[in-house]
DNA sequence: GCTAGCACTCAAGGCCGTAGAGTGCTATTG
DNA sequence: CAATAGCACTCTACGGCCTTGAGTGCTAGC
């Protein structure tokens, strides 16, 4: 009982972080001969290995088996990100990249979500995935029925993100554009600055009966509006799962098929950001904190960004649990930080 | 030259879509002896040899090395697919299973191609991909400016193939509804029923001059035009990329990587998806007719689905070359026929 | 024209043995 | 008494070797 359990002393802490340091560099397990081999330690390898079985009974490095040399444990990494690593700076270079790939994409929010994912992708040499802004008080701003052919128009629900829904309709009968005109009229009168989460179908029933809307416009606009009242899930883009095979934790084939699935699936995606959400702040996930079987051997950095005064999405690099925080971290705050601009800045060039 | 090269006698017509297709149930290459113990052949090993020696000079299979069996070559899959195989009918549960869940999918159609992409992928066990409905003659319909906030807006230009454009802008002025709405209308009878592709920024410009628009308001409907334009590469939906990983051929990470890059890529994709788009009809392309050194193992299937009168996408199924072509080609004409009802009967349920 | 028999080839897989990295323990030292 | 040097021990990775077995082409005979 001669340690304060749970804080380590300056030579542990050093030792431990330069463990953690040489795995994420070379994915071996990192001996004591390596270590003062390749760094200067001031001390000979057997202090080190003392050194080391103590920091394995804390529960911060893990033997693979019985000669190889240690791998930091979930706890070890954690430390490591809360307390040990030093705050990276993102290059020129990087910043230089963000900055132009953003300003020269394109405006449509979709498209620039999907930009950003692949230049995270890129830049990060990781899975990115990156959620769309989301408003707890979308605010419904403007319905429009759009005459398209003698039977056949689109319903368009636009809130303070932009359009939220669309929704085709046909008519057994011909459609006139006065109809679809006052209808419209008579639904943004009913809903103006309404949030689209109490829009209500009776409502739509109503105006509907008042203009004398028929059942196919009146089921368009139901449609459309619950459509928009959903895209609190909207999809999420990830790009860079290639990235991911260039890492030796990988060349097993099952773990990736597991990643594939459950970036696919998007669910699991949901639960990981919904604390950096919550929070407002930067968040790392490692290894078993990731609640999922399947994703122990990885870690997830999430970092928020904002859209406008309520709307907030999260940028997320997913990558093995030796990731280099540091530069991760880094590259996911700056690039949010630039997207926040980019967003708040829509009149372009 | 007692053949004429090209046309198959029956017995090695029958040997050679043998060979196809235990290599496609095996993946392994099929030897002599293997093909008379499994199937009743009514010759000998060593005939069935000499049949093979000559499919093999007839360029139609290929030795990975002297003491293994034979395995089909870009040309035998060829004959196998446009002459030997036997078309296939789709199961009843398949038939069911793509019925509803089209039916129970969205009636957004960036979701419902979503959707189907992913029941395709999970259906044929290997990763599809989907490109949106596409019009040569896409025609203008609306384009409407929305008041969001006093100083922020959105422009929205609806097509025949619905809402095919938005961007917010921002002002530096307040921003007067009255103006937004003179300016949509007077937009509006300028571009009525024109072509997309024919309306240019100047014709804009013209409309903004004579109703007083300032320059944001000008820049936001560019802005929007010009990505209604560039709808003609619209992104392709994927999924199920995790099912390669089954197959033995991506064994090989390398392949896997480059397969990965390219369907986020898509560049190639489209070049893909060409040939169906412009046949109006099924396209396999296999190994080397793909035209990518990089997708040499792998074969595509590819099947048009229609979208109103005009309008046209593809769905594909890219797996190994070593794939069940029957049952895909089914599965994918069926799915797009279903898909194309369900889009042809926009009013829903 | 087909088949049986035979010698030959080659990849895959199992089985060593060795090399090397790393460990824990103990005796020794400043 | 913390730090070190020395030592015996453990375990994996790797390369070489051999065996196995599937498959082939060729030739002689039916």
């Amino acid at each position: 009982m001669r340690d304060d359990p749970g804080v380590l002393d300056k030579r542990k802490a050093y030792i431990l972080a330069t463990v953690v340091y040489e795995y994420i560099a070379t994915a071996e397990p990192v001996g004591s001969q390596t270590l003062t081999q390749k760094y200067q330690l001031g001390v000979s390898s057997a202090t080190v290995r003392n050194e080391m079985a103590e920091l394995e009974a804390g529960g911060y490095l893990v033997q693979p088996h019985t000669s190889a040399g240690r791998i930091p444990s979930d706890a070890g990494y954690r430390e490591y990100v809360d307390r040990l690593m030093e705050p990276e700076e993102l290059s020129s270079e990087d910043r230089r990249r963000i900055r132009d790939e953003l300003r020269d994409a394109s405006h449509e929010l979709d498209e620039l979500v999907e930009s950003t994912t692949r230049l995270l992708g890129r830049l990060s040499n990781n899975l990115a995935f990156v959620t769309k802004p989301y408003q707890q008080t979308e605010t419904f701003k403007h319905i429009q029925l759009i005459w398209l052919s003698p039977r056949t128009g689109v319903a368009i629900v636009v809130t303070t993100l932009g359009v939220a829904a669309q929704s085709l309709f046909e008519s057994t009968d011909d459609l006139r554009p006065d109809d679809l005109t006052r209808f419209s009229n008579a639904l943004n009168d009913r809903f103006a600055d309404r949030q689209v989460r109490e829009v209500i179908d009776a409502d739509v029933m109503q105006v509907a009966d008042r203009v004398g809307a028929d059942a196919n416009l009146r089921n368009a606009v139901v449609t459309a509006l619950s459509s928009a009242r959903s895209s609190e899930r909207p999809p999420i883009a990830a790009a860079g799962a290639q990235n991911l095979l260039d890492q030796p934790e990988f060349h097993d084939l099952r773990k990736l098929r597991s990643i594939l699935r459950i970036v696919e699936e998007q669910k699991t995606l949901y639960q990981i950001v919904a604390d950096a959400m919550a929070n407002e702040s930067v968040s790392v996930k490692i290894g078993a904190e990731l609640g999922s079987e399947e994703l122990t051997d990885l870690s997830v950095v999430t970092v928020p960004y904002r859209f406008g005064p309520h709307a907030m999405g999260t940028l997320s690099i997913l990558g093995p649990r030796r990731m280099p925080y540091g530069r991760l971290v880094a590259l996911a705050a700056g690039t949010a930080q630039t997207l926040s601009e980019r967003l708040s800045d829509t009149n372009g060039r």
